[in-house]
DNA sequence: TTACAAACCAAGCGCTTGCTTGGTATGGTC
DNA sequence: GACCATACCAAGCAAGCGCTTGGTTTGTAA
């Protein structure tokens, strides 16, 4: 279960929406535009103009700006829910699988539709509080995954510290890498970066205690 | 040198503002709002019933809003570099320093002035690109204290990952705590948390390799 | 008592915001 | 060829925004 096959499952399913279609693409640059400069900083207008139409048509397709903050969100989530699963599914032990979460994690924030990832992270309070409560319930399937894997670990002697800390302290140690780390301008590769983090948690390959 | 010293010293130089002027009220005030509400969607007119008076009255005292944004932000990370550096100077080893950064830095996030620090890491976004290079001059002393002892880590053999990495991995994760961190519901101490960090870094008392 | 600056109020200006409205192409279906 | 839903445009409305203005109160010091 490649990334692709698993994007195009879900279109199927009308979980998420197809990038080539209208609604996909406006949600990319929604992403785009709300990472870059902020939802509240970013428009209506600015929105319309990013996809080529005119402020008012948006609302054809959305009915307020919040539920296209929303959408992104919602979507991203189910996507990357999914990725994360076939990738610890993929990997052996316990030790291996923690390592495809973190690479997974570093991939969707930082790889191509990193954009919509981060949005999910940054903008979590302009979203209105029942839409929030949303959000929730399938962030709990997501954070799920990882707990059953630091748990084990735990279990194992493998983990000093509490499953649940470890999990918080990943979520922001990785999400804050968006805002420093530019693979792009060498140094690092995102496979260096896991095992730096590997690494900071004592659990490298080398590393047994 | 305690917190309230050092606090003292840097009014009495003209650094941060006194939290019993008119000027240190609204400040705390405008880094409470800022961190509840995010910069954008609080108002000026918020700003100024948050202290009792008519918004236009407020740039009596700023010229714009950014300006109290960029006040909330200089003052913040000079407090803190001052407290930070006192609390490494009180260290004897360099692995009671990073102890002891780690646990500063989590008082400045979640302890009573917290507000400010949140905005300090959450609302970079919202200052433009004059104030933001201006601000980031104050940040990389604060950042060097921490790279000095990372470093000397690294080199005694006790941390196996790159020290700049550990340090923006750090930044990420403890910022991070002010999202899910309430000490108040009764848990985890503020102490205990640190303890779960060096954990975490494999750096326990106990945890010598 | 006078003088004066700092602190504040009451009112509102000019602009941008999210969103609405009435109407017009476009493409598929019977 | 009639019908109709989908997708869009052009124009603009009501509300809220940051900030300005002219004038008043308050505190201080000679």
């Amino acid at each position: 279960m490649n990334h692709d096959t698993i994007l195009h499952s879900l279109i199927a399913d009308n979980l998420v929406s197809d990038p080539e279609s209208a609604r996909g693409r406006l949600l990319r640059e929604a992403a785009r535009l709300f990472r870059d400069k902020g939802y509240e900083r970013t428009t209506v207008r600015d929105l319309a103009a990013a996809v080529g139409i005119q402020s008012g048509s948006l609302f054809h397709h959305f009915r307020t700006k919040e539920e296209i903050l929303k959408a992104v969100m919602v979507e991203t989530i189910r996507l990357n829910t999914a990725v994360m699963q076939a990738a610890m599914d993929a990997a052996d032990t316990n030790r291996e699988k923690l390592r495809a979460l973190i690479s997974a994690e570093l991939e969707s924030i930082n790889g191509q539709t990193g954009e919509a990832m981060a949005v999910l992270v940054f903008e979590w309070r302009s979203l209105s509080e029942p839409s929030q409560a949303e959000v929730l319930k399938l962030r709990d399937i997501y954070e799920s995954l990882w707990l059953e894997v630091l748990t084990a670990l735990k279990e194992e002697g493998a983990l000093v510290a509490d499953p649940f800390v470890v999990r918080r302290m990943l979520t922001g140690a990785l999400s804050w890498t968006v805002t420093w780390y530019r693979p792009e301008r060498g140094g690092l590769s995102q496979e260096g970066l896991t095992d730096q983090v590997m690494a900071m948690l004592g659990l490298s390959k080398a590393d047994s205690r």
